[in-house]
DNA sequence: TGTACATCAGTGAACGCGCGTTCACTGATGTAC
DNA sequence: TGTACATCAGTGAACGCGCGTTCACTGATGTAC
């Protein structure tokens, strides 16, 4: 509903295209990496000549763009769909898990080694931050309340959740505690060192079970 | 001594000149990034032709590979340095933390996004080994050695380690205990969460001290 | 020590390739009267 | 409903570029007698 209402057939046409480079970008993505992203070679794969992608996307950069727009938007409505049923932190954690299984390139497009000379545009870091937000909000519930009393033993015994308390900028204006905000900084960080060395290919030669050892991190982040 | 006595001149030179590839490799890395690596590119900066590079490399994967040998020797010998002068577990970390600092590219090549289609040769994996021993000794020895009557209660307290302890192929014959296994484990994932994120720019938008991550996270680790 | 020979580093031309991107164009699709 | 016009998707040629790699070659460096 919404847009498509008053979508002139063209404009669906313009839209479903786009969609269909899309996809045959990812495809591409998968095979050769996204450094090896080329239009002419989707146009190829499309049976079209090569000029008629640029009646769809400005450039090679802009469609790069998109594919990563396309991916953190993925990210942040599949996490806050999680959420809204009531998924906790653990459930957010095999959330996210499958998310990067499903396809590895997508997640390493958004959290693997930078491209060079690229520039995320700025709405991406927004949605950066409601994925954040879904994570502070489901770190906060662990995270008992703790009584004015405590602070100050608190900043002695958690000297980097006061750290972060003074710089929380980065968590908007969320009302969860330190102690969630640390939680959720170890999650981000924890979860990530797991699945990108596994979607890497790191532990193939080892013959452990990637699923235990990511329960056994996430066991031992949760309080 | 060794090689460099019965080296001749010419021999020599050709060390040299490979070396100086190298370096110019190294540097093209950090502008543009490993898949756009190129012969051609460096031929040019060297103020040589093209053609000549491959009197020293047989090829544009075979400088590649050359280049993920030296990094996985480097790091194996930095780490074993550390070992050797007496570092523990968490003095390990903090070399860890200096190498991938000093060469933010020279970390992503080892363990990055995965280049689509490479194969890393044999000798590397073998290099990994040698990383992982380090790790090992630095995790066992704070590990306190458990008596076999706790056998069977840290089983069931300890899944994972466990888990590692019937899969410990990759461990070599190296005799750490399976508390360790999973120390080791740990440390490397954790540790590559917070480099990778780190290094990648995540962090650069919020306003806290890195360092101090790392700090809390490797904290955390230890027992 | 001096000369004849072998080795080998580096050159320049060439091959075939694919890339991003522009441009003037054709032909089909929609729109307005 | 039918015709005149505007919009726009897609084409094919072209530009300039850089890539990896091969090949026959020149000229300098080392080696053997």
């Amino acid at each position: 509903m919404g847009k498509s209402d008053t979508a002139t057939p063209r404009e669906r046409y313009r839209a479903q295209v786009r969609t269909e480079i899309k996809e045959h970008a990812w495809q591409q993505i998968a095979t050769a990496g996204a450094s090896a992203l080329s239009l002419n070679a989707i146009a190829k794969q499309m049976g079209v000549s090569g000029p008629a992608l640029y009646r769809y996307f400005a450039g090679r950069d802009e469609l790069i763009t998109e594919l990563i727009r396309d991916a953190y938007r993925s990210l942040a409505d599949t996490l806050g769909a999680a959420a809204a049923e009531g998924a906790d932190l653990s459930g957010l954690a095999h959330v996210l898990r499958g998310w990067a299984l499903a396809d590895p390139h997508r997640y390493f497009l958004l959290y693997g080694t930078p491209v060079p000379g690229y520039h995320a545009p700025d709405d991406t870091t927004a949605i950066s931050s409601e994925i954040m937000a879904t994570l502070l909000t489901a770190c906060a519930a662990l995270v008992p309340e703790a009584p004015e009393a405590q602070a100050a033993q608190e900043a002695t015994e958690a000297p980097f959740a006061t750290h972060l308390e003074k710089h929380r900028a980065w968590a908007g204006d969320h009302p969860a505690p330190p102690a969630a905000l640390h939680l959720a900084m170890s999650f981000w960080t924890r979860m990530h060192g797991v699945l990108s060395l596994e979607l890497a290919g790191h532990f193939t030669g080892m013959r452990f079970d990637p699923d235990r050892l990511f329960a056994a991190e996430l066991d031992a982040l949760l309080p």
